[in-house]
Order: structure tokens, then sequence, then C-alpha cells
DNA sequence: AAAAAACAGTTGCAAATGCAACTAAAATGT
DNA sequence: ACATTTTAGTTGCATTTGCAACTGTTTTTT
């Protein structure tokens, strides 16, 4: 396991005493699990250090949207924005997390631990991608038809694993939740696109055509 | 005007000289200026620190959307991860903004300006901020249908402001770019909701029927 | 090895949304 | 005070998307 980022700069001795200050917990979950984050713990953020984990809300009609996806070093945490509207993380695959008080990360304690700073600067990082993360969802989303929400994300697949060909991290299943529209409508369109020559697909495996430039 | 987040807890004569490190600068834009932060200025984020601005994206047929709103404190930066979709700030109001070289804030600069690291706090805080504002607007475009996204967005600004009678942020026009759908269609269905008693509105003046709890 | 479950893919029909072209009202400029 | 522009609101028609009910294939379980 290669050492999480949030971690990067501190000895191994020096982080236990820290994150002491910090009532941090690591805890394990199995694939299929859900990670609780108690809703009165709102000070509280959480890092994926392994494993692959989704955020999902379920509607009252059954509907299942997949609102995020966190792979290792992600960091969330602070829920349930939308209070009544339960949203929850289940792991798609054996996870381990870190959890811990923001509101002691930024609030200095007393104990003046000499690493403190480096801590916050790591965890800035990973706020920082994950806001990055999040307005890359929003591009996406914000698409207003289906065959655009299709191409914005593949071409940012594409892009984040630097080839015209690649695989999905989903099911096709899956990914008609994650772009929050129907799973044979999806379908329906992907067909249009091999045929107009957009795509090449089988099951999870992509095909681009090479890009212009 | 307020003292900006970004500055909190530290003296004035300080920052100065920390901001040099960072390769700071001040800009003043008038309503309807783009904010222009080049592609290659990469590590550079900004700080809204007076006004209100808007991140839009223009489609090849002309579909405008409003793919983020800025009140002050807003943090930006690292704009166009998707470079082709060019994306760019516009002013709604007279502005002032604030952008600094990222890449020297996480990464120390051999000036060991003594309240560095309350910066780097103050630069999560504000990251984190932004991190919760995407997660909200994530959950609004998730949804399916017009009518989902109409309430989760009236039941978020209902929260934030604290009353159940609020005005809108936008003109209707806009609120259909922000929301992603066609304005007619969403004229529409405002309308209907009215004659289901869900929702009372007259311009931008909106009013749900109390919350049953 | 057989049965069950999950997943990929298809299609007809219904419903929701987008589009375009309006009218009316309000705000803005001269 | 009038003309111009912007914004709110409406409606018919075309298109897209959702829904439901399928088939066939692969994977998992027993």
């Amino acid at each position: 396991m290669k050492k999480p980022a949030i971690f990067y700069g501190i000895s191994q001795q020096e982080l236990d005493t820290m994150l002491r200050c910090f009532d941090a917990t690591r805890h394990t979950y199995a694939c299929g699990d859900t990670i609780v984050m108690y809703a009165n713990e709102y000070n509280r953020i959480g890092i994926l250090l392994r494993g692959e984990a989704e955020l999902i809300r379920y509607e009252e009609d059954g509907t299942r949207t997949i609102l995020e996806r966190y792979d290792p070093d992600h960091i969330f945490g602070k829920l349930s924005v939308v209070p009544e509207d339960a949203a929850s993380i289940v792991c798609s695959r054996d996870c381990e997390v870190i959890s811990f008080s923001y509101f002691h990360l930024v609030n200095r304690c007393p104990n003046a631990c000499p690493h403190h700073s480096v801590l916050v600067e790591n965890v800035l990082k990973l706020m920082t991608g994950r806001a990055q993360a999040l307005s890359t969802r929003i591009e996406i989303l914000s698409r207003r038809t289906l065959r655009g929400k299709l191409t914005a994300y593949f071409e940012t697949l594409s892009r984040e694993k630097g080839s015209r060909t690649f695989s999905l991290p989903f099911s096709i299943n899956d990914l008609a939740d994650y772009l929050c529209v129907n799973r044979s409508a999806m379908m329906r369109e992907m067909k249009k696109m091999k045929e107009e020559g957009l795509l090449q697909s089988k099951g999870r495996q992509i095909t681009l055509p090479s890009a212009l430039f």
C-alpha cells in the first residue's frame, strides 16, 4: 500500500501523537459495507486510505444516484449538506478509512505539535483535489443532453488515463446512475453514437475516435 | 467592507510581506468584465474579496450555463479542468479579486514567514467551504426531473436564508441556465407547482409552503 | 453441472423537456 | 415622456428521455 498523501512529510511516531489530538480513528470496511458518519459528527472529515467507495443517494421512488466516487486519498466529510436527503457512503471494495476532527485540525490545540502545519497543508492539497473532482463532475452533469453527458465523461476519463481506449470504472448499469440518466435511454444513445462513429464500445471497454489537433 | 476571511489572524503589515512571497496581485473589475486567469497560470488561485461573479460556459450552439456563483470569500482557480471547454468568470457586480501562487502557498518559501501556516489554514477553510458548495450543486444537478431540481435548489436557498420566503439571487432567465434546463420548460413546471400549492412566486420572490415537522 | 442472479442490450409507447415564436410587463436609456 | 431593451410569462409542436417489459449473455451460487 502506497503511503497515504495525508501522511507525507510526517514521521509515523509524530503522526500517532498528533492524531490523538484530533481524536482520529481508523476503520476497515468490507465490500458492500456502509461507512457511517453520524449526523452529530459534524466536524469530522474522513480520508479513504485504501479501497473504493461511492456516495449514494436513493430517491423515494427507488431511483439510485451515485453522487461521488472515492478512490484512495479522497477526502470527504461534513456529509449531508442536505440533511433530509440521506446519502450514504457504500464501499465497492474492501476499504480502510481514517477520520478525525476537522475542528481540531484548524483550531490549534495547546500541544503545539511541530508538524501540525504540515498536516494542514496535506489536507489542503487533498481538499483542493476534491474541489477539482467536484468541478469536473459539475461540468458533466451540467450538459443538457444525454450525449453531452456521455461525451464529457468519456473525454474526462480519456484524459485521466492518457489514452483513447480505456475501461469504465463502473458497470454500464452504474454508469447511468452516475450520469443521472435512464439506463436504457443511455444504451440507446450509445448505440446511436456507435452508428455515427463517435464511439466504439463492448461492455465496459470504450474507445473514442482520435482527437483532432 | 468586512475583513476577508483569507486575512483572519494576520496583521496587515505581515500580510503584505507574505503576499509578496506568493506573487499576489489585487485587481478590481467592473460589472460585466471577465476575470482573466490565463491557462498558463495553472498554479494560481483567486479569492473574491468584494462583489459577485459567475463561472460561465457557452456551448457551440449558444446555450449558456452558469457553472458556479461566487460571493465574497469564495475561492476559485485552476480553472479549465476541461481545457477545451472554455469557461470564463464574469462579474455580475463590481468585483475585487486577490490572486496568488498556490504552489508557493503549499511549498514553503525560504523566508519562513511566521504566519504562513495561518494563511494556509485560512485557505483550507475557504476550500472546504467551496467543496461544500460544489457538493450542494451536485445534489441539485443530480435530480432527474425539472421539478426535482427546482425543489432541491429552493430548499437549499430557504435553508441558507433561514426563511420560507426569499428572493432568488438570479433573474428567472439565469435560474434556468443555473439549473441547466430550458427556460420555458422551467416556467411551465413552476406554473404547475403553483397550481399544486407547492410554491408561490412572483418574479424573483419565492415562498415555499411551511415544512412539516 | 444446474440454477439463480446480475448484467448488457433492445424496443414500443408514454411523458417530460426543449424549441420557437409569441405577448405583456418592467426596466433602462435618451 | 417616449422609445428601446430586457425580462417574465405563455403555448403548440418536435424531440428526447424515461419506463417497462423483454431477450440473451455472463457471472455467481449451490
